[in-house]
DNA sequence: CTCTCCCT
């Protein structure tokens, strides 16, 4: 104990909690600060009760108390005990403390003032959980108004101690130094085709393996690559060189396994997640390859879900991992990025708190009587965005009411060791005597998946097979358990919380009561999840929407492939569509019957472009999720048509019957309209008629409800509507749709708004005629096209006078030669006009 | 060839 460099330290740092009440102490690993330094404090005079000090892993609290504890020439549970989840060693003869994170903040919440505390210590604050940012906060507003004896102390191996140390009141920062042995570092470039991350890495091991001894770490980001680097590998090393696979998920024999050297002294290639960062130490590492990828979670408050994402590692996480070669004596780091890359990393992970569902630390606020995060001194204050989304799920819940604050239901869930969710779940099922029921789903949502995943074992995301799973630990199968693909420690882990969630709950409960129904876990999640109960979409197996709009897919050829509902509490939100890990079948009966209230009727008419026609029904959904439609009995005539408008809109008002006579009509008006512009006439153009569809086509399309419908549309009369009487009067006066002729013929009138009428004639029926026919009071004369016997266009003019002084003797010589037969007089003012060949003549 | 880690 003599020997570890923060004894050095001890001194200062004794001195610092005693004037200030706070300190910082920064120790790299190696310094034996975890140890030395609460053995050390507890003999200081200054310190009055015992010492509390904060592990984030229950295997580090073990550790750390048993290790104090034989250096005090004591069994744990004495002087020196330890409290994690499900296991407690204390008595009445402890002083040094340990617990984990949510050990803490429960032991706040019941006892404020930590009686008989003298001095909390955070170990590993840099890590910065989220349940450790928490402890602290609420130690700090303890510290600061009901105990302002209570002394505080942060250690941490690196971390921004210029903030920290401003947290705690400007407090003093000791610094002591590591033990550890050099590691020398080398920078690696990408090969050039190394397109996958496992590629590049088995290069590396492959070199490392001849160029160095001892075993080889290697930092992944995942299990997906671990396994691909283990494939390769496997394939170009003999066996004489061991390799494992390590992360979160394994089972703890496999785990076990990758910890410990092999007896025959075989070297060993261990392929780990960040899991051997921090949690756990391999003995016998001389060599670390880092990929400097990590998978981090990030929750959208948007979503309320979770996914993951890969990200390079921070410059404290690299160093971290390059320190694991250093533990016996000097080693080796090769790091698959360049210096380049190196100087650009960011100096620190994201803290969790930045990045969390905030639900759980939202209720623990409130229950501490905060309901503004503003109210305590944070490192990196809650956002606000996760906080408003924590909030409203509360509020949901019912463990908020609307002011935000706690309500009694808020209260026994927070008594709850679960996520709020569950929480809520096991309250309900509390008070209808499903508790057993309630607390398998919960501990099976909280803890590993006690299915193992791989090649030879279940497909299967459905819950009830883990509840079977559970039944077999109960019952007499527990033997072949392995045998059904089950982690049998994580079984044994499950069913010892689920244990313990119904004491809690049986305790809380206000009415524990007989079992009143029975109820499925579709039910009892869905009560949970509203937002995650989906629906297979369409022809699609393996594809679903949720409530909330989010779509998941679960594995393919999976047991509960091709099920109608299902509610999924455990997924990854991927980019576009989720993941599922964990669900439950539900029947659409069932969320009638248990989630009523969310249950909404809706009638939609609405346009339905496929069948071009407006269609009205009645929705029931759950969210975004439709449990059935049925056609609208007496749907709102109003609405039809406003549906009908839209469908129009759509199409363009080129489909409404749009005859010649309509053309006709509209051309003359608006060329009346361009004749007159002050003048009332409407207009009628075709932008103008699409933008005010609603108001000029709306009351005509009563039972007009298919796009074939509006050919019973009298187009004419709708738009004539506008005019009355006189005006109507007026409009043929001034725009006349004919004229006459000399000959006696009434002619139509060609409209071009815009332009001036076409009348088109026969040359020889306006002879006699001196000047060209106008229209509009005589403002506008008509454009003639002067046509042959055989109505091939001859002249176009609207000067008729010009045209018979200047232009006629020409034209008739022409149109003599080639009708030689026809008409064709000399003085055209005084000829008579004729239908005919000639005038006065038979046909 | 699929899920980082941790906690009441």
């Amino acid at each position: 104990m003599e020997e570890l460099p923060v004894q050095e330290v001890i001194t200062s740092l004794s001195d610092a909690l005693r004037s200030s009440g706070r300190a910082l102490l920064s120790a790299p690993p190696g310094s034996g600060k975890t140890t030395v330094v609460p053995l050390q404090l507890l003999r200081e005079p200054w310190l009055h009760g015992s010492i509390l000090m904060l592990e984030p892993r229950r295997l580090a609290a073990r550790a750390a108390a048993s290790r104090m504890a034989w250096l005090s020439d004591e069994k744990v549970g004495q002087l020196v005990g330890y409290q994690v989840r499900l296991d407690r060693r204390v008595s009445k003869a402890t002083r040094i403390e340990v617990v984990t994170e949510g050990i803490l903040t429960r032991r706040l919440q019941q006892d404020p003032e930590l009686q008989g505390v003298g001095l909390v210590i955070f170990d590993e604050f840099h890590e910065r959980s989220l349940q450790a940012d928490l402890a602290l906060a609420l130690c700090l507003d303890v510290a600061g108004s009901l105990r302002e004896d209570l002394r505080l102390l942060v250690m941490s191996a690196t971390l921004d101690t210029l903030s920290v140390s401003r947290l705690l009141g400007d407090a003093p920062v000791i610094s002591a130094t590591g033990k550890s042995y050099p590691v020398a570092v080398n920078y690696l470039e990408r090969g050039p085709r190394e397109r996958k991350i496992s590629q590049e890495v088995v290069r590396v091991i492959c070199q490392v393996l001849q160029k160095e001894e001892g075993d080889i770490l290697v930092f992944l980001p995942g299990a997906g690559e671990i396994h691909a680097t283990q494939a390769m590998l496997s394939e170009r090393l003999d066996a004489e060189f061991l390799i494992y696979p390590l992360y979160g998920n394994l089972d703890s024999a496999a785990q076990d396994r990758a910890i410990l050297p092999d007896p025959k002294g075989r070297r060993r290639v261990i392929l780990a997640t960040s899991i051997a960062e921090t949690s756990l130490t391999i003995e016998g590492v001389k060599v670390v390859v880092d990929s400097g990828l990590a998978r981090q979670p990030r929750f959208d408050p948007n979503t309320g879900l979770t996914r993951l994402v890969t990200l390079k590692v921070s410059a404290a996480a690299a160093k971290q991992r390059c320190g694991r070669a250093g533990r016996l004596g000097p080693g080796v780091c090769y790091r698959l990025w360049t210096q380049a890359v190196q100087s650009r990393l960011q100096p620190h992970m994201q803290p969790e708190i930045l990045d969390a569902d905030l639900s759980f630390l939202v209720l623990e606020l409130a229950l501490w009587g905060v309901g503004d995060a503003a109210d305590l001194c944070w490192l990196d204050a809650p956002p606000a965005g996760a906080f408003a989304q924590a909030r409203d799920l509360l509020q949901a819940l019912g463990a908020l009411n609307k002011e935000g604050q706690i309500t009694a239901a808020g209260r026994r869930m927070a008594a709850v060791p679960a996520h709020p969710r569950l929480a809520h779940m096991l309250d309900k099922a509390g008070h209808s005597g499903q508790v057993g029921l309630a607390a398998d789903l919960a501990a099976i949502l909280s803890e590993r998946d006690v299915l193992r995943k791989g090649p030879n074992t279940l497909n299967s995301v459905d819950i009830e097979d883990r509840l079977a799973l559970l039944q077999r630990w109960r019952g007499r199968g527990r033997r072949e358990l392995a045998e059904f693909g089950a982690d049998v420690a994580a079984c044994a882990r499950v069913v010892s919380i689920s244990r313990q969630l119904q004491k809690v709950v049986n305790v809380v409960a206000q009415a524990a009561g007989s079992p009143s129904r029975t109820l499925s876990p579709g039910v009892l999640l869905a009560d949970a999840y509203p937002d995650r109960i989906a629906r297979r979409r369409g022809s699609e197996q393996n594809s679903y929407l949720m409530s909330s709009g989010r779509a998941v897919g679960i594995p393919e050829g999976d047991s509960l492939s091709g099920e109608e509902y299902l509610v999924i509490p455990s997924l990854d939100a991927g980019r576009s569509e989720g993941r599922a890990f964990l669900a439950a079948r539900v029947t659409p009966d069932q969320l009638r019957r248990f989630l009523g209230s969310q249950i909404t009727f809706d009638s939609v008419i609405t346009w339905e472009s496929r069948s071009q026609s407006v269609v009205a029904r009645k929705e029931e959904r759950l969210g975004a999720i439709e449990l059935s439609v049925a056609p609208l009995s007496d749907p709102d005539p109003a609405k039809m048509r406003k549906a009908m408008l839209d469908g129009i809109k759509s199409l363009g008002i080129e489909v409404l019957p749009w005859g010649r006579s309509v053309e006709e009509w509209r051309g003359r008006l608006l060329s009346l309209r361009h004749w007159q512009p002050d003048s009332f006439w409407p207009d009628l153009s075709d932008e103008t008629l699409s933008a005010g569809l609603d108001a000029w086509l709306e009351p005509w399309l009563q039972g007009i409800t298919r796009r074939d419908h509006l050919r019973k549309l009298g187009l004419k009369s709708i738009l004539s509507n506008g005019l009355d009487w006189k005006q109507r009067q007026r409009m043929d006066q001034l725009a006349p749709t004919h004229v006459q002729v000399p000959s006696g013929a009434n002619k139509r009138l060609g409209y071009q708004p815009g332009m001036s009428p076409v009348l088109q004639v026969r040359l020889q029926e306006m002879f006699g005629l001196m000047d060209t026919p106008r229209v509009c009071d005589g403002q506008v004369p008509v454009t003639l096209h002067l046509l042959s016997p055989a109505q091939r266009p001859i002249q176009i003019t609207q000067d008729l006078r010009g045209f018979w002084e200047r232009t006629y003797q020409e034209v008739r010589k022409e149109l003599k030669g080639r009708y030689p037969k026809h008409y064709w007089p000399e003085d055209p003012l005084v000829a008579q006009a004729t239908t005919r060949i000639r005038p006065g003549r038979g046909k």
